[in-house]
DNA sequence: GCATTTAATTTGACACTGTCAAGATTAACA
DNA sequence: TGTTAATCTTGACAGTGTCAAATTAAATGC
């Protein structure tokens, strides 16, 4: 009920439940976290028997992997929309891609926790499709990367790609020890952001 | 059974069940992984009934708090014992500490999810016993780096708490990322950390 | 040495959970 | 219209963490 399942045309029998159930699982998850996650709970917001998932989902893992899949999307057109501003130093753009990177996964920690968590990337078994959403997010990071060591930003003397995956480990490592707690002074988040932007930095101006 | 409970004295009514408990817990958790930790399996392997746990425990969590405690000692402990070690450069030191912490990650994924997993940090009602552990493991990286600091390896111009901060979130997103299974090439994770020390030194000199 | 208090442990029960097999219902198609 | 295939439901199973009340053993006071 008042869930958005295009409503109108429900056809009794299956109105999208697939569509409908990764819709009702972001939701609660974005609201409750993922322990708080029943599947049965789901299926009563859709208002739908509860092992009706089991005709679009194999698992309760592979509905989060829905989950996921839609986060990467979600935070890939984020990063391009904001990258779409012009006449903007590249100095600048790293800086903006720091606080960017750290400001969406503070806005959506339950989400990030899932994109990320053991249980979907651990089993190569699961789910190829999701490696084909998250894959160009990486991609897009390297290319952001690539261009910002050519113009003298970053190292020139390790390859995009190992700089790449260090960076993207900093901003995940502060990410997750903010959003798990254990960096719990929020008043400084901006101020650790700056701080990463200026060790990255191989000539080490000053901001 | 042939569990370690200091063996011999075993007063029949309690054996001094806490430590019995975190002992098992650990040595299951590191086999099997956290998903798969029940207590009421727990209990059996002790050979004790399922709810006893609940006049040491407050919680399953309040039972991973103890396993994670332990997990910070050893962490610590085997960091120190490291850098034990006389005649060593300090950039040779860098350089050990950041293979060592994510070697020791590599060894230890289970525990070290359940050293950082949110559910142990996010309520600050939970343990502050766990702080008091977890704090001196941060204080001595933030002795280390303020020395490193000094003697010119890292940033002049950035205070040493926050370059801790971001260094620990660099090391804490590489062993995230690699334990969870994001970064699956386990033949590069050298090459990994070799670049992390590249771009932390602020003279970027050739290794 | 016995009585009483205190701590440790167990039993029974509750409300949940994810998952599956078998049956019922409806749509799609020939 | 009749048949097939997809979709959804019901009933059930084996788990889970947690708690209240009852049981047992240790510790303490006299």
């Amino acid at each position: 009920m008042a869930q958005s399942v295009s409503a109108g045309n429900q056809t009794y029998h299956h109105g999208d439940l697939r569509t409908a159930l990764v819709d009702a699982a972001s939701q609660r998850i974005e609201r409750e976290g993922i322990a708080a996650l029943s599947l049965r709970k789901l299926a009563d917001d859709i208002g739908v028997s509860r092992s009706a998932l089991y005709h679009h989902f194999r698992d309760k893992n592979a509905l989060l992997n829905a989950v996921a899949a839609r986060g990467f999307d979600q935070w890939l057109s984020m990063t391009q929309d904001r990258d779409q501003a012009q006449n903007i130093k590249a100095h600048e753009r790293l800086k903006q891609f720091v606080h960017g990177y750290i400001r969406w996964a503070i806005a959506h920690p339950q989400l990030y926790d899932i994109m990320f968590g053991r249980p979907i990337w651990k089993h190569k078994l699961a789910d190829e499709e999701l490696k084909e959403i998250a894959f160009p997010a990486f991609q897009y990071m390297l290319n952001l990367i690539s261009d910002w060591q050519q113009q003298g930003l970053l190292l020139q003397n390790e390859p995009a790609l190992r700089q790449t995956q260090v960076i993207w480990a900093t901003l995940h490592g502060l990410a997750k020890l903010i959003i798990d707690g254990v960096y719990d002074d929020s008043a400084h988040i901006d101020d650790m952001c700056n701080c990463a932007v200026a060790m990255l930095l191989s000539q080490h101006r000053e901001t």
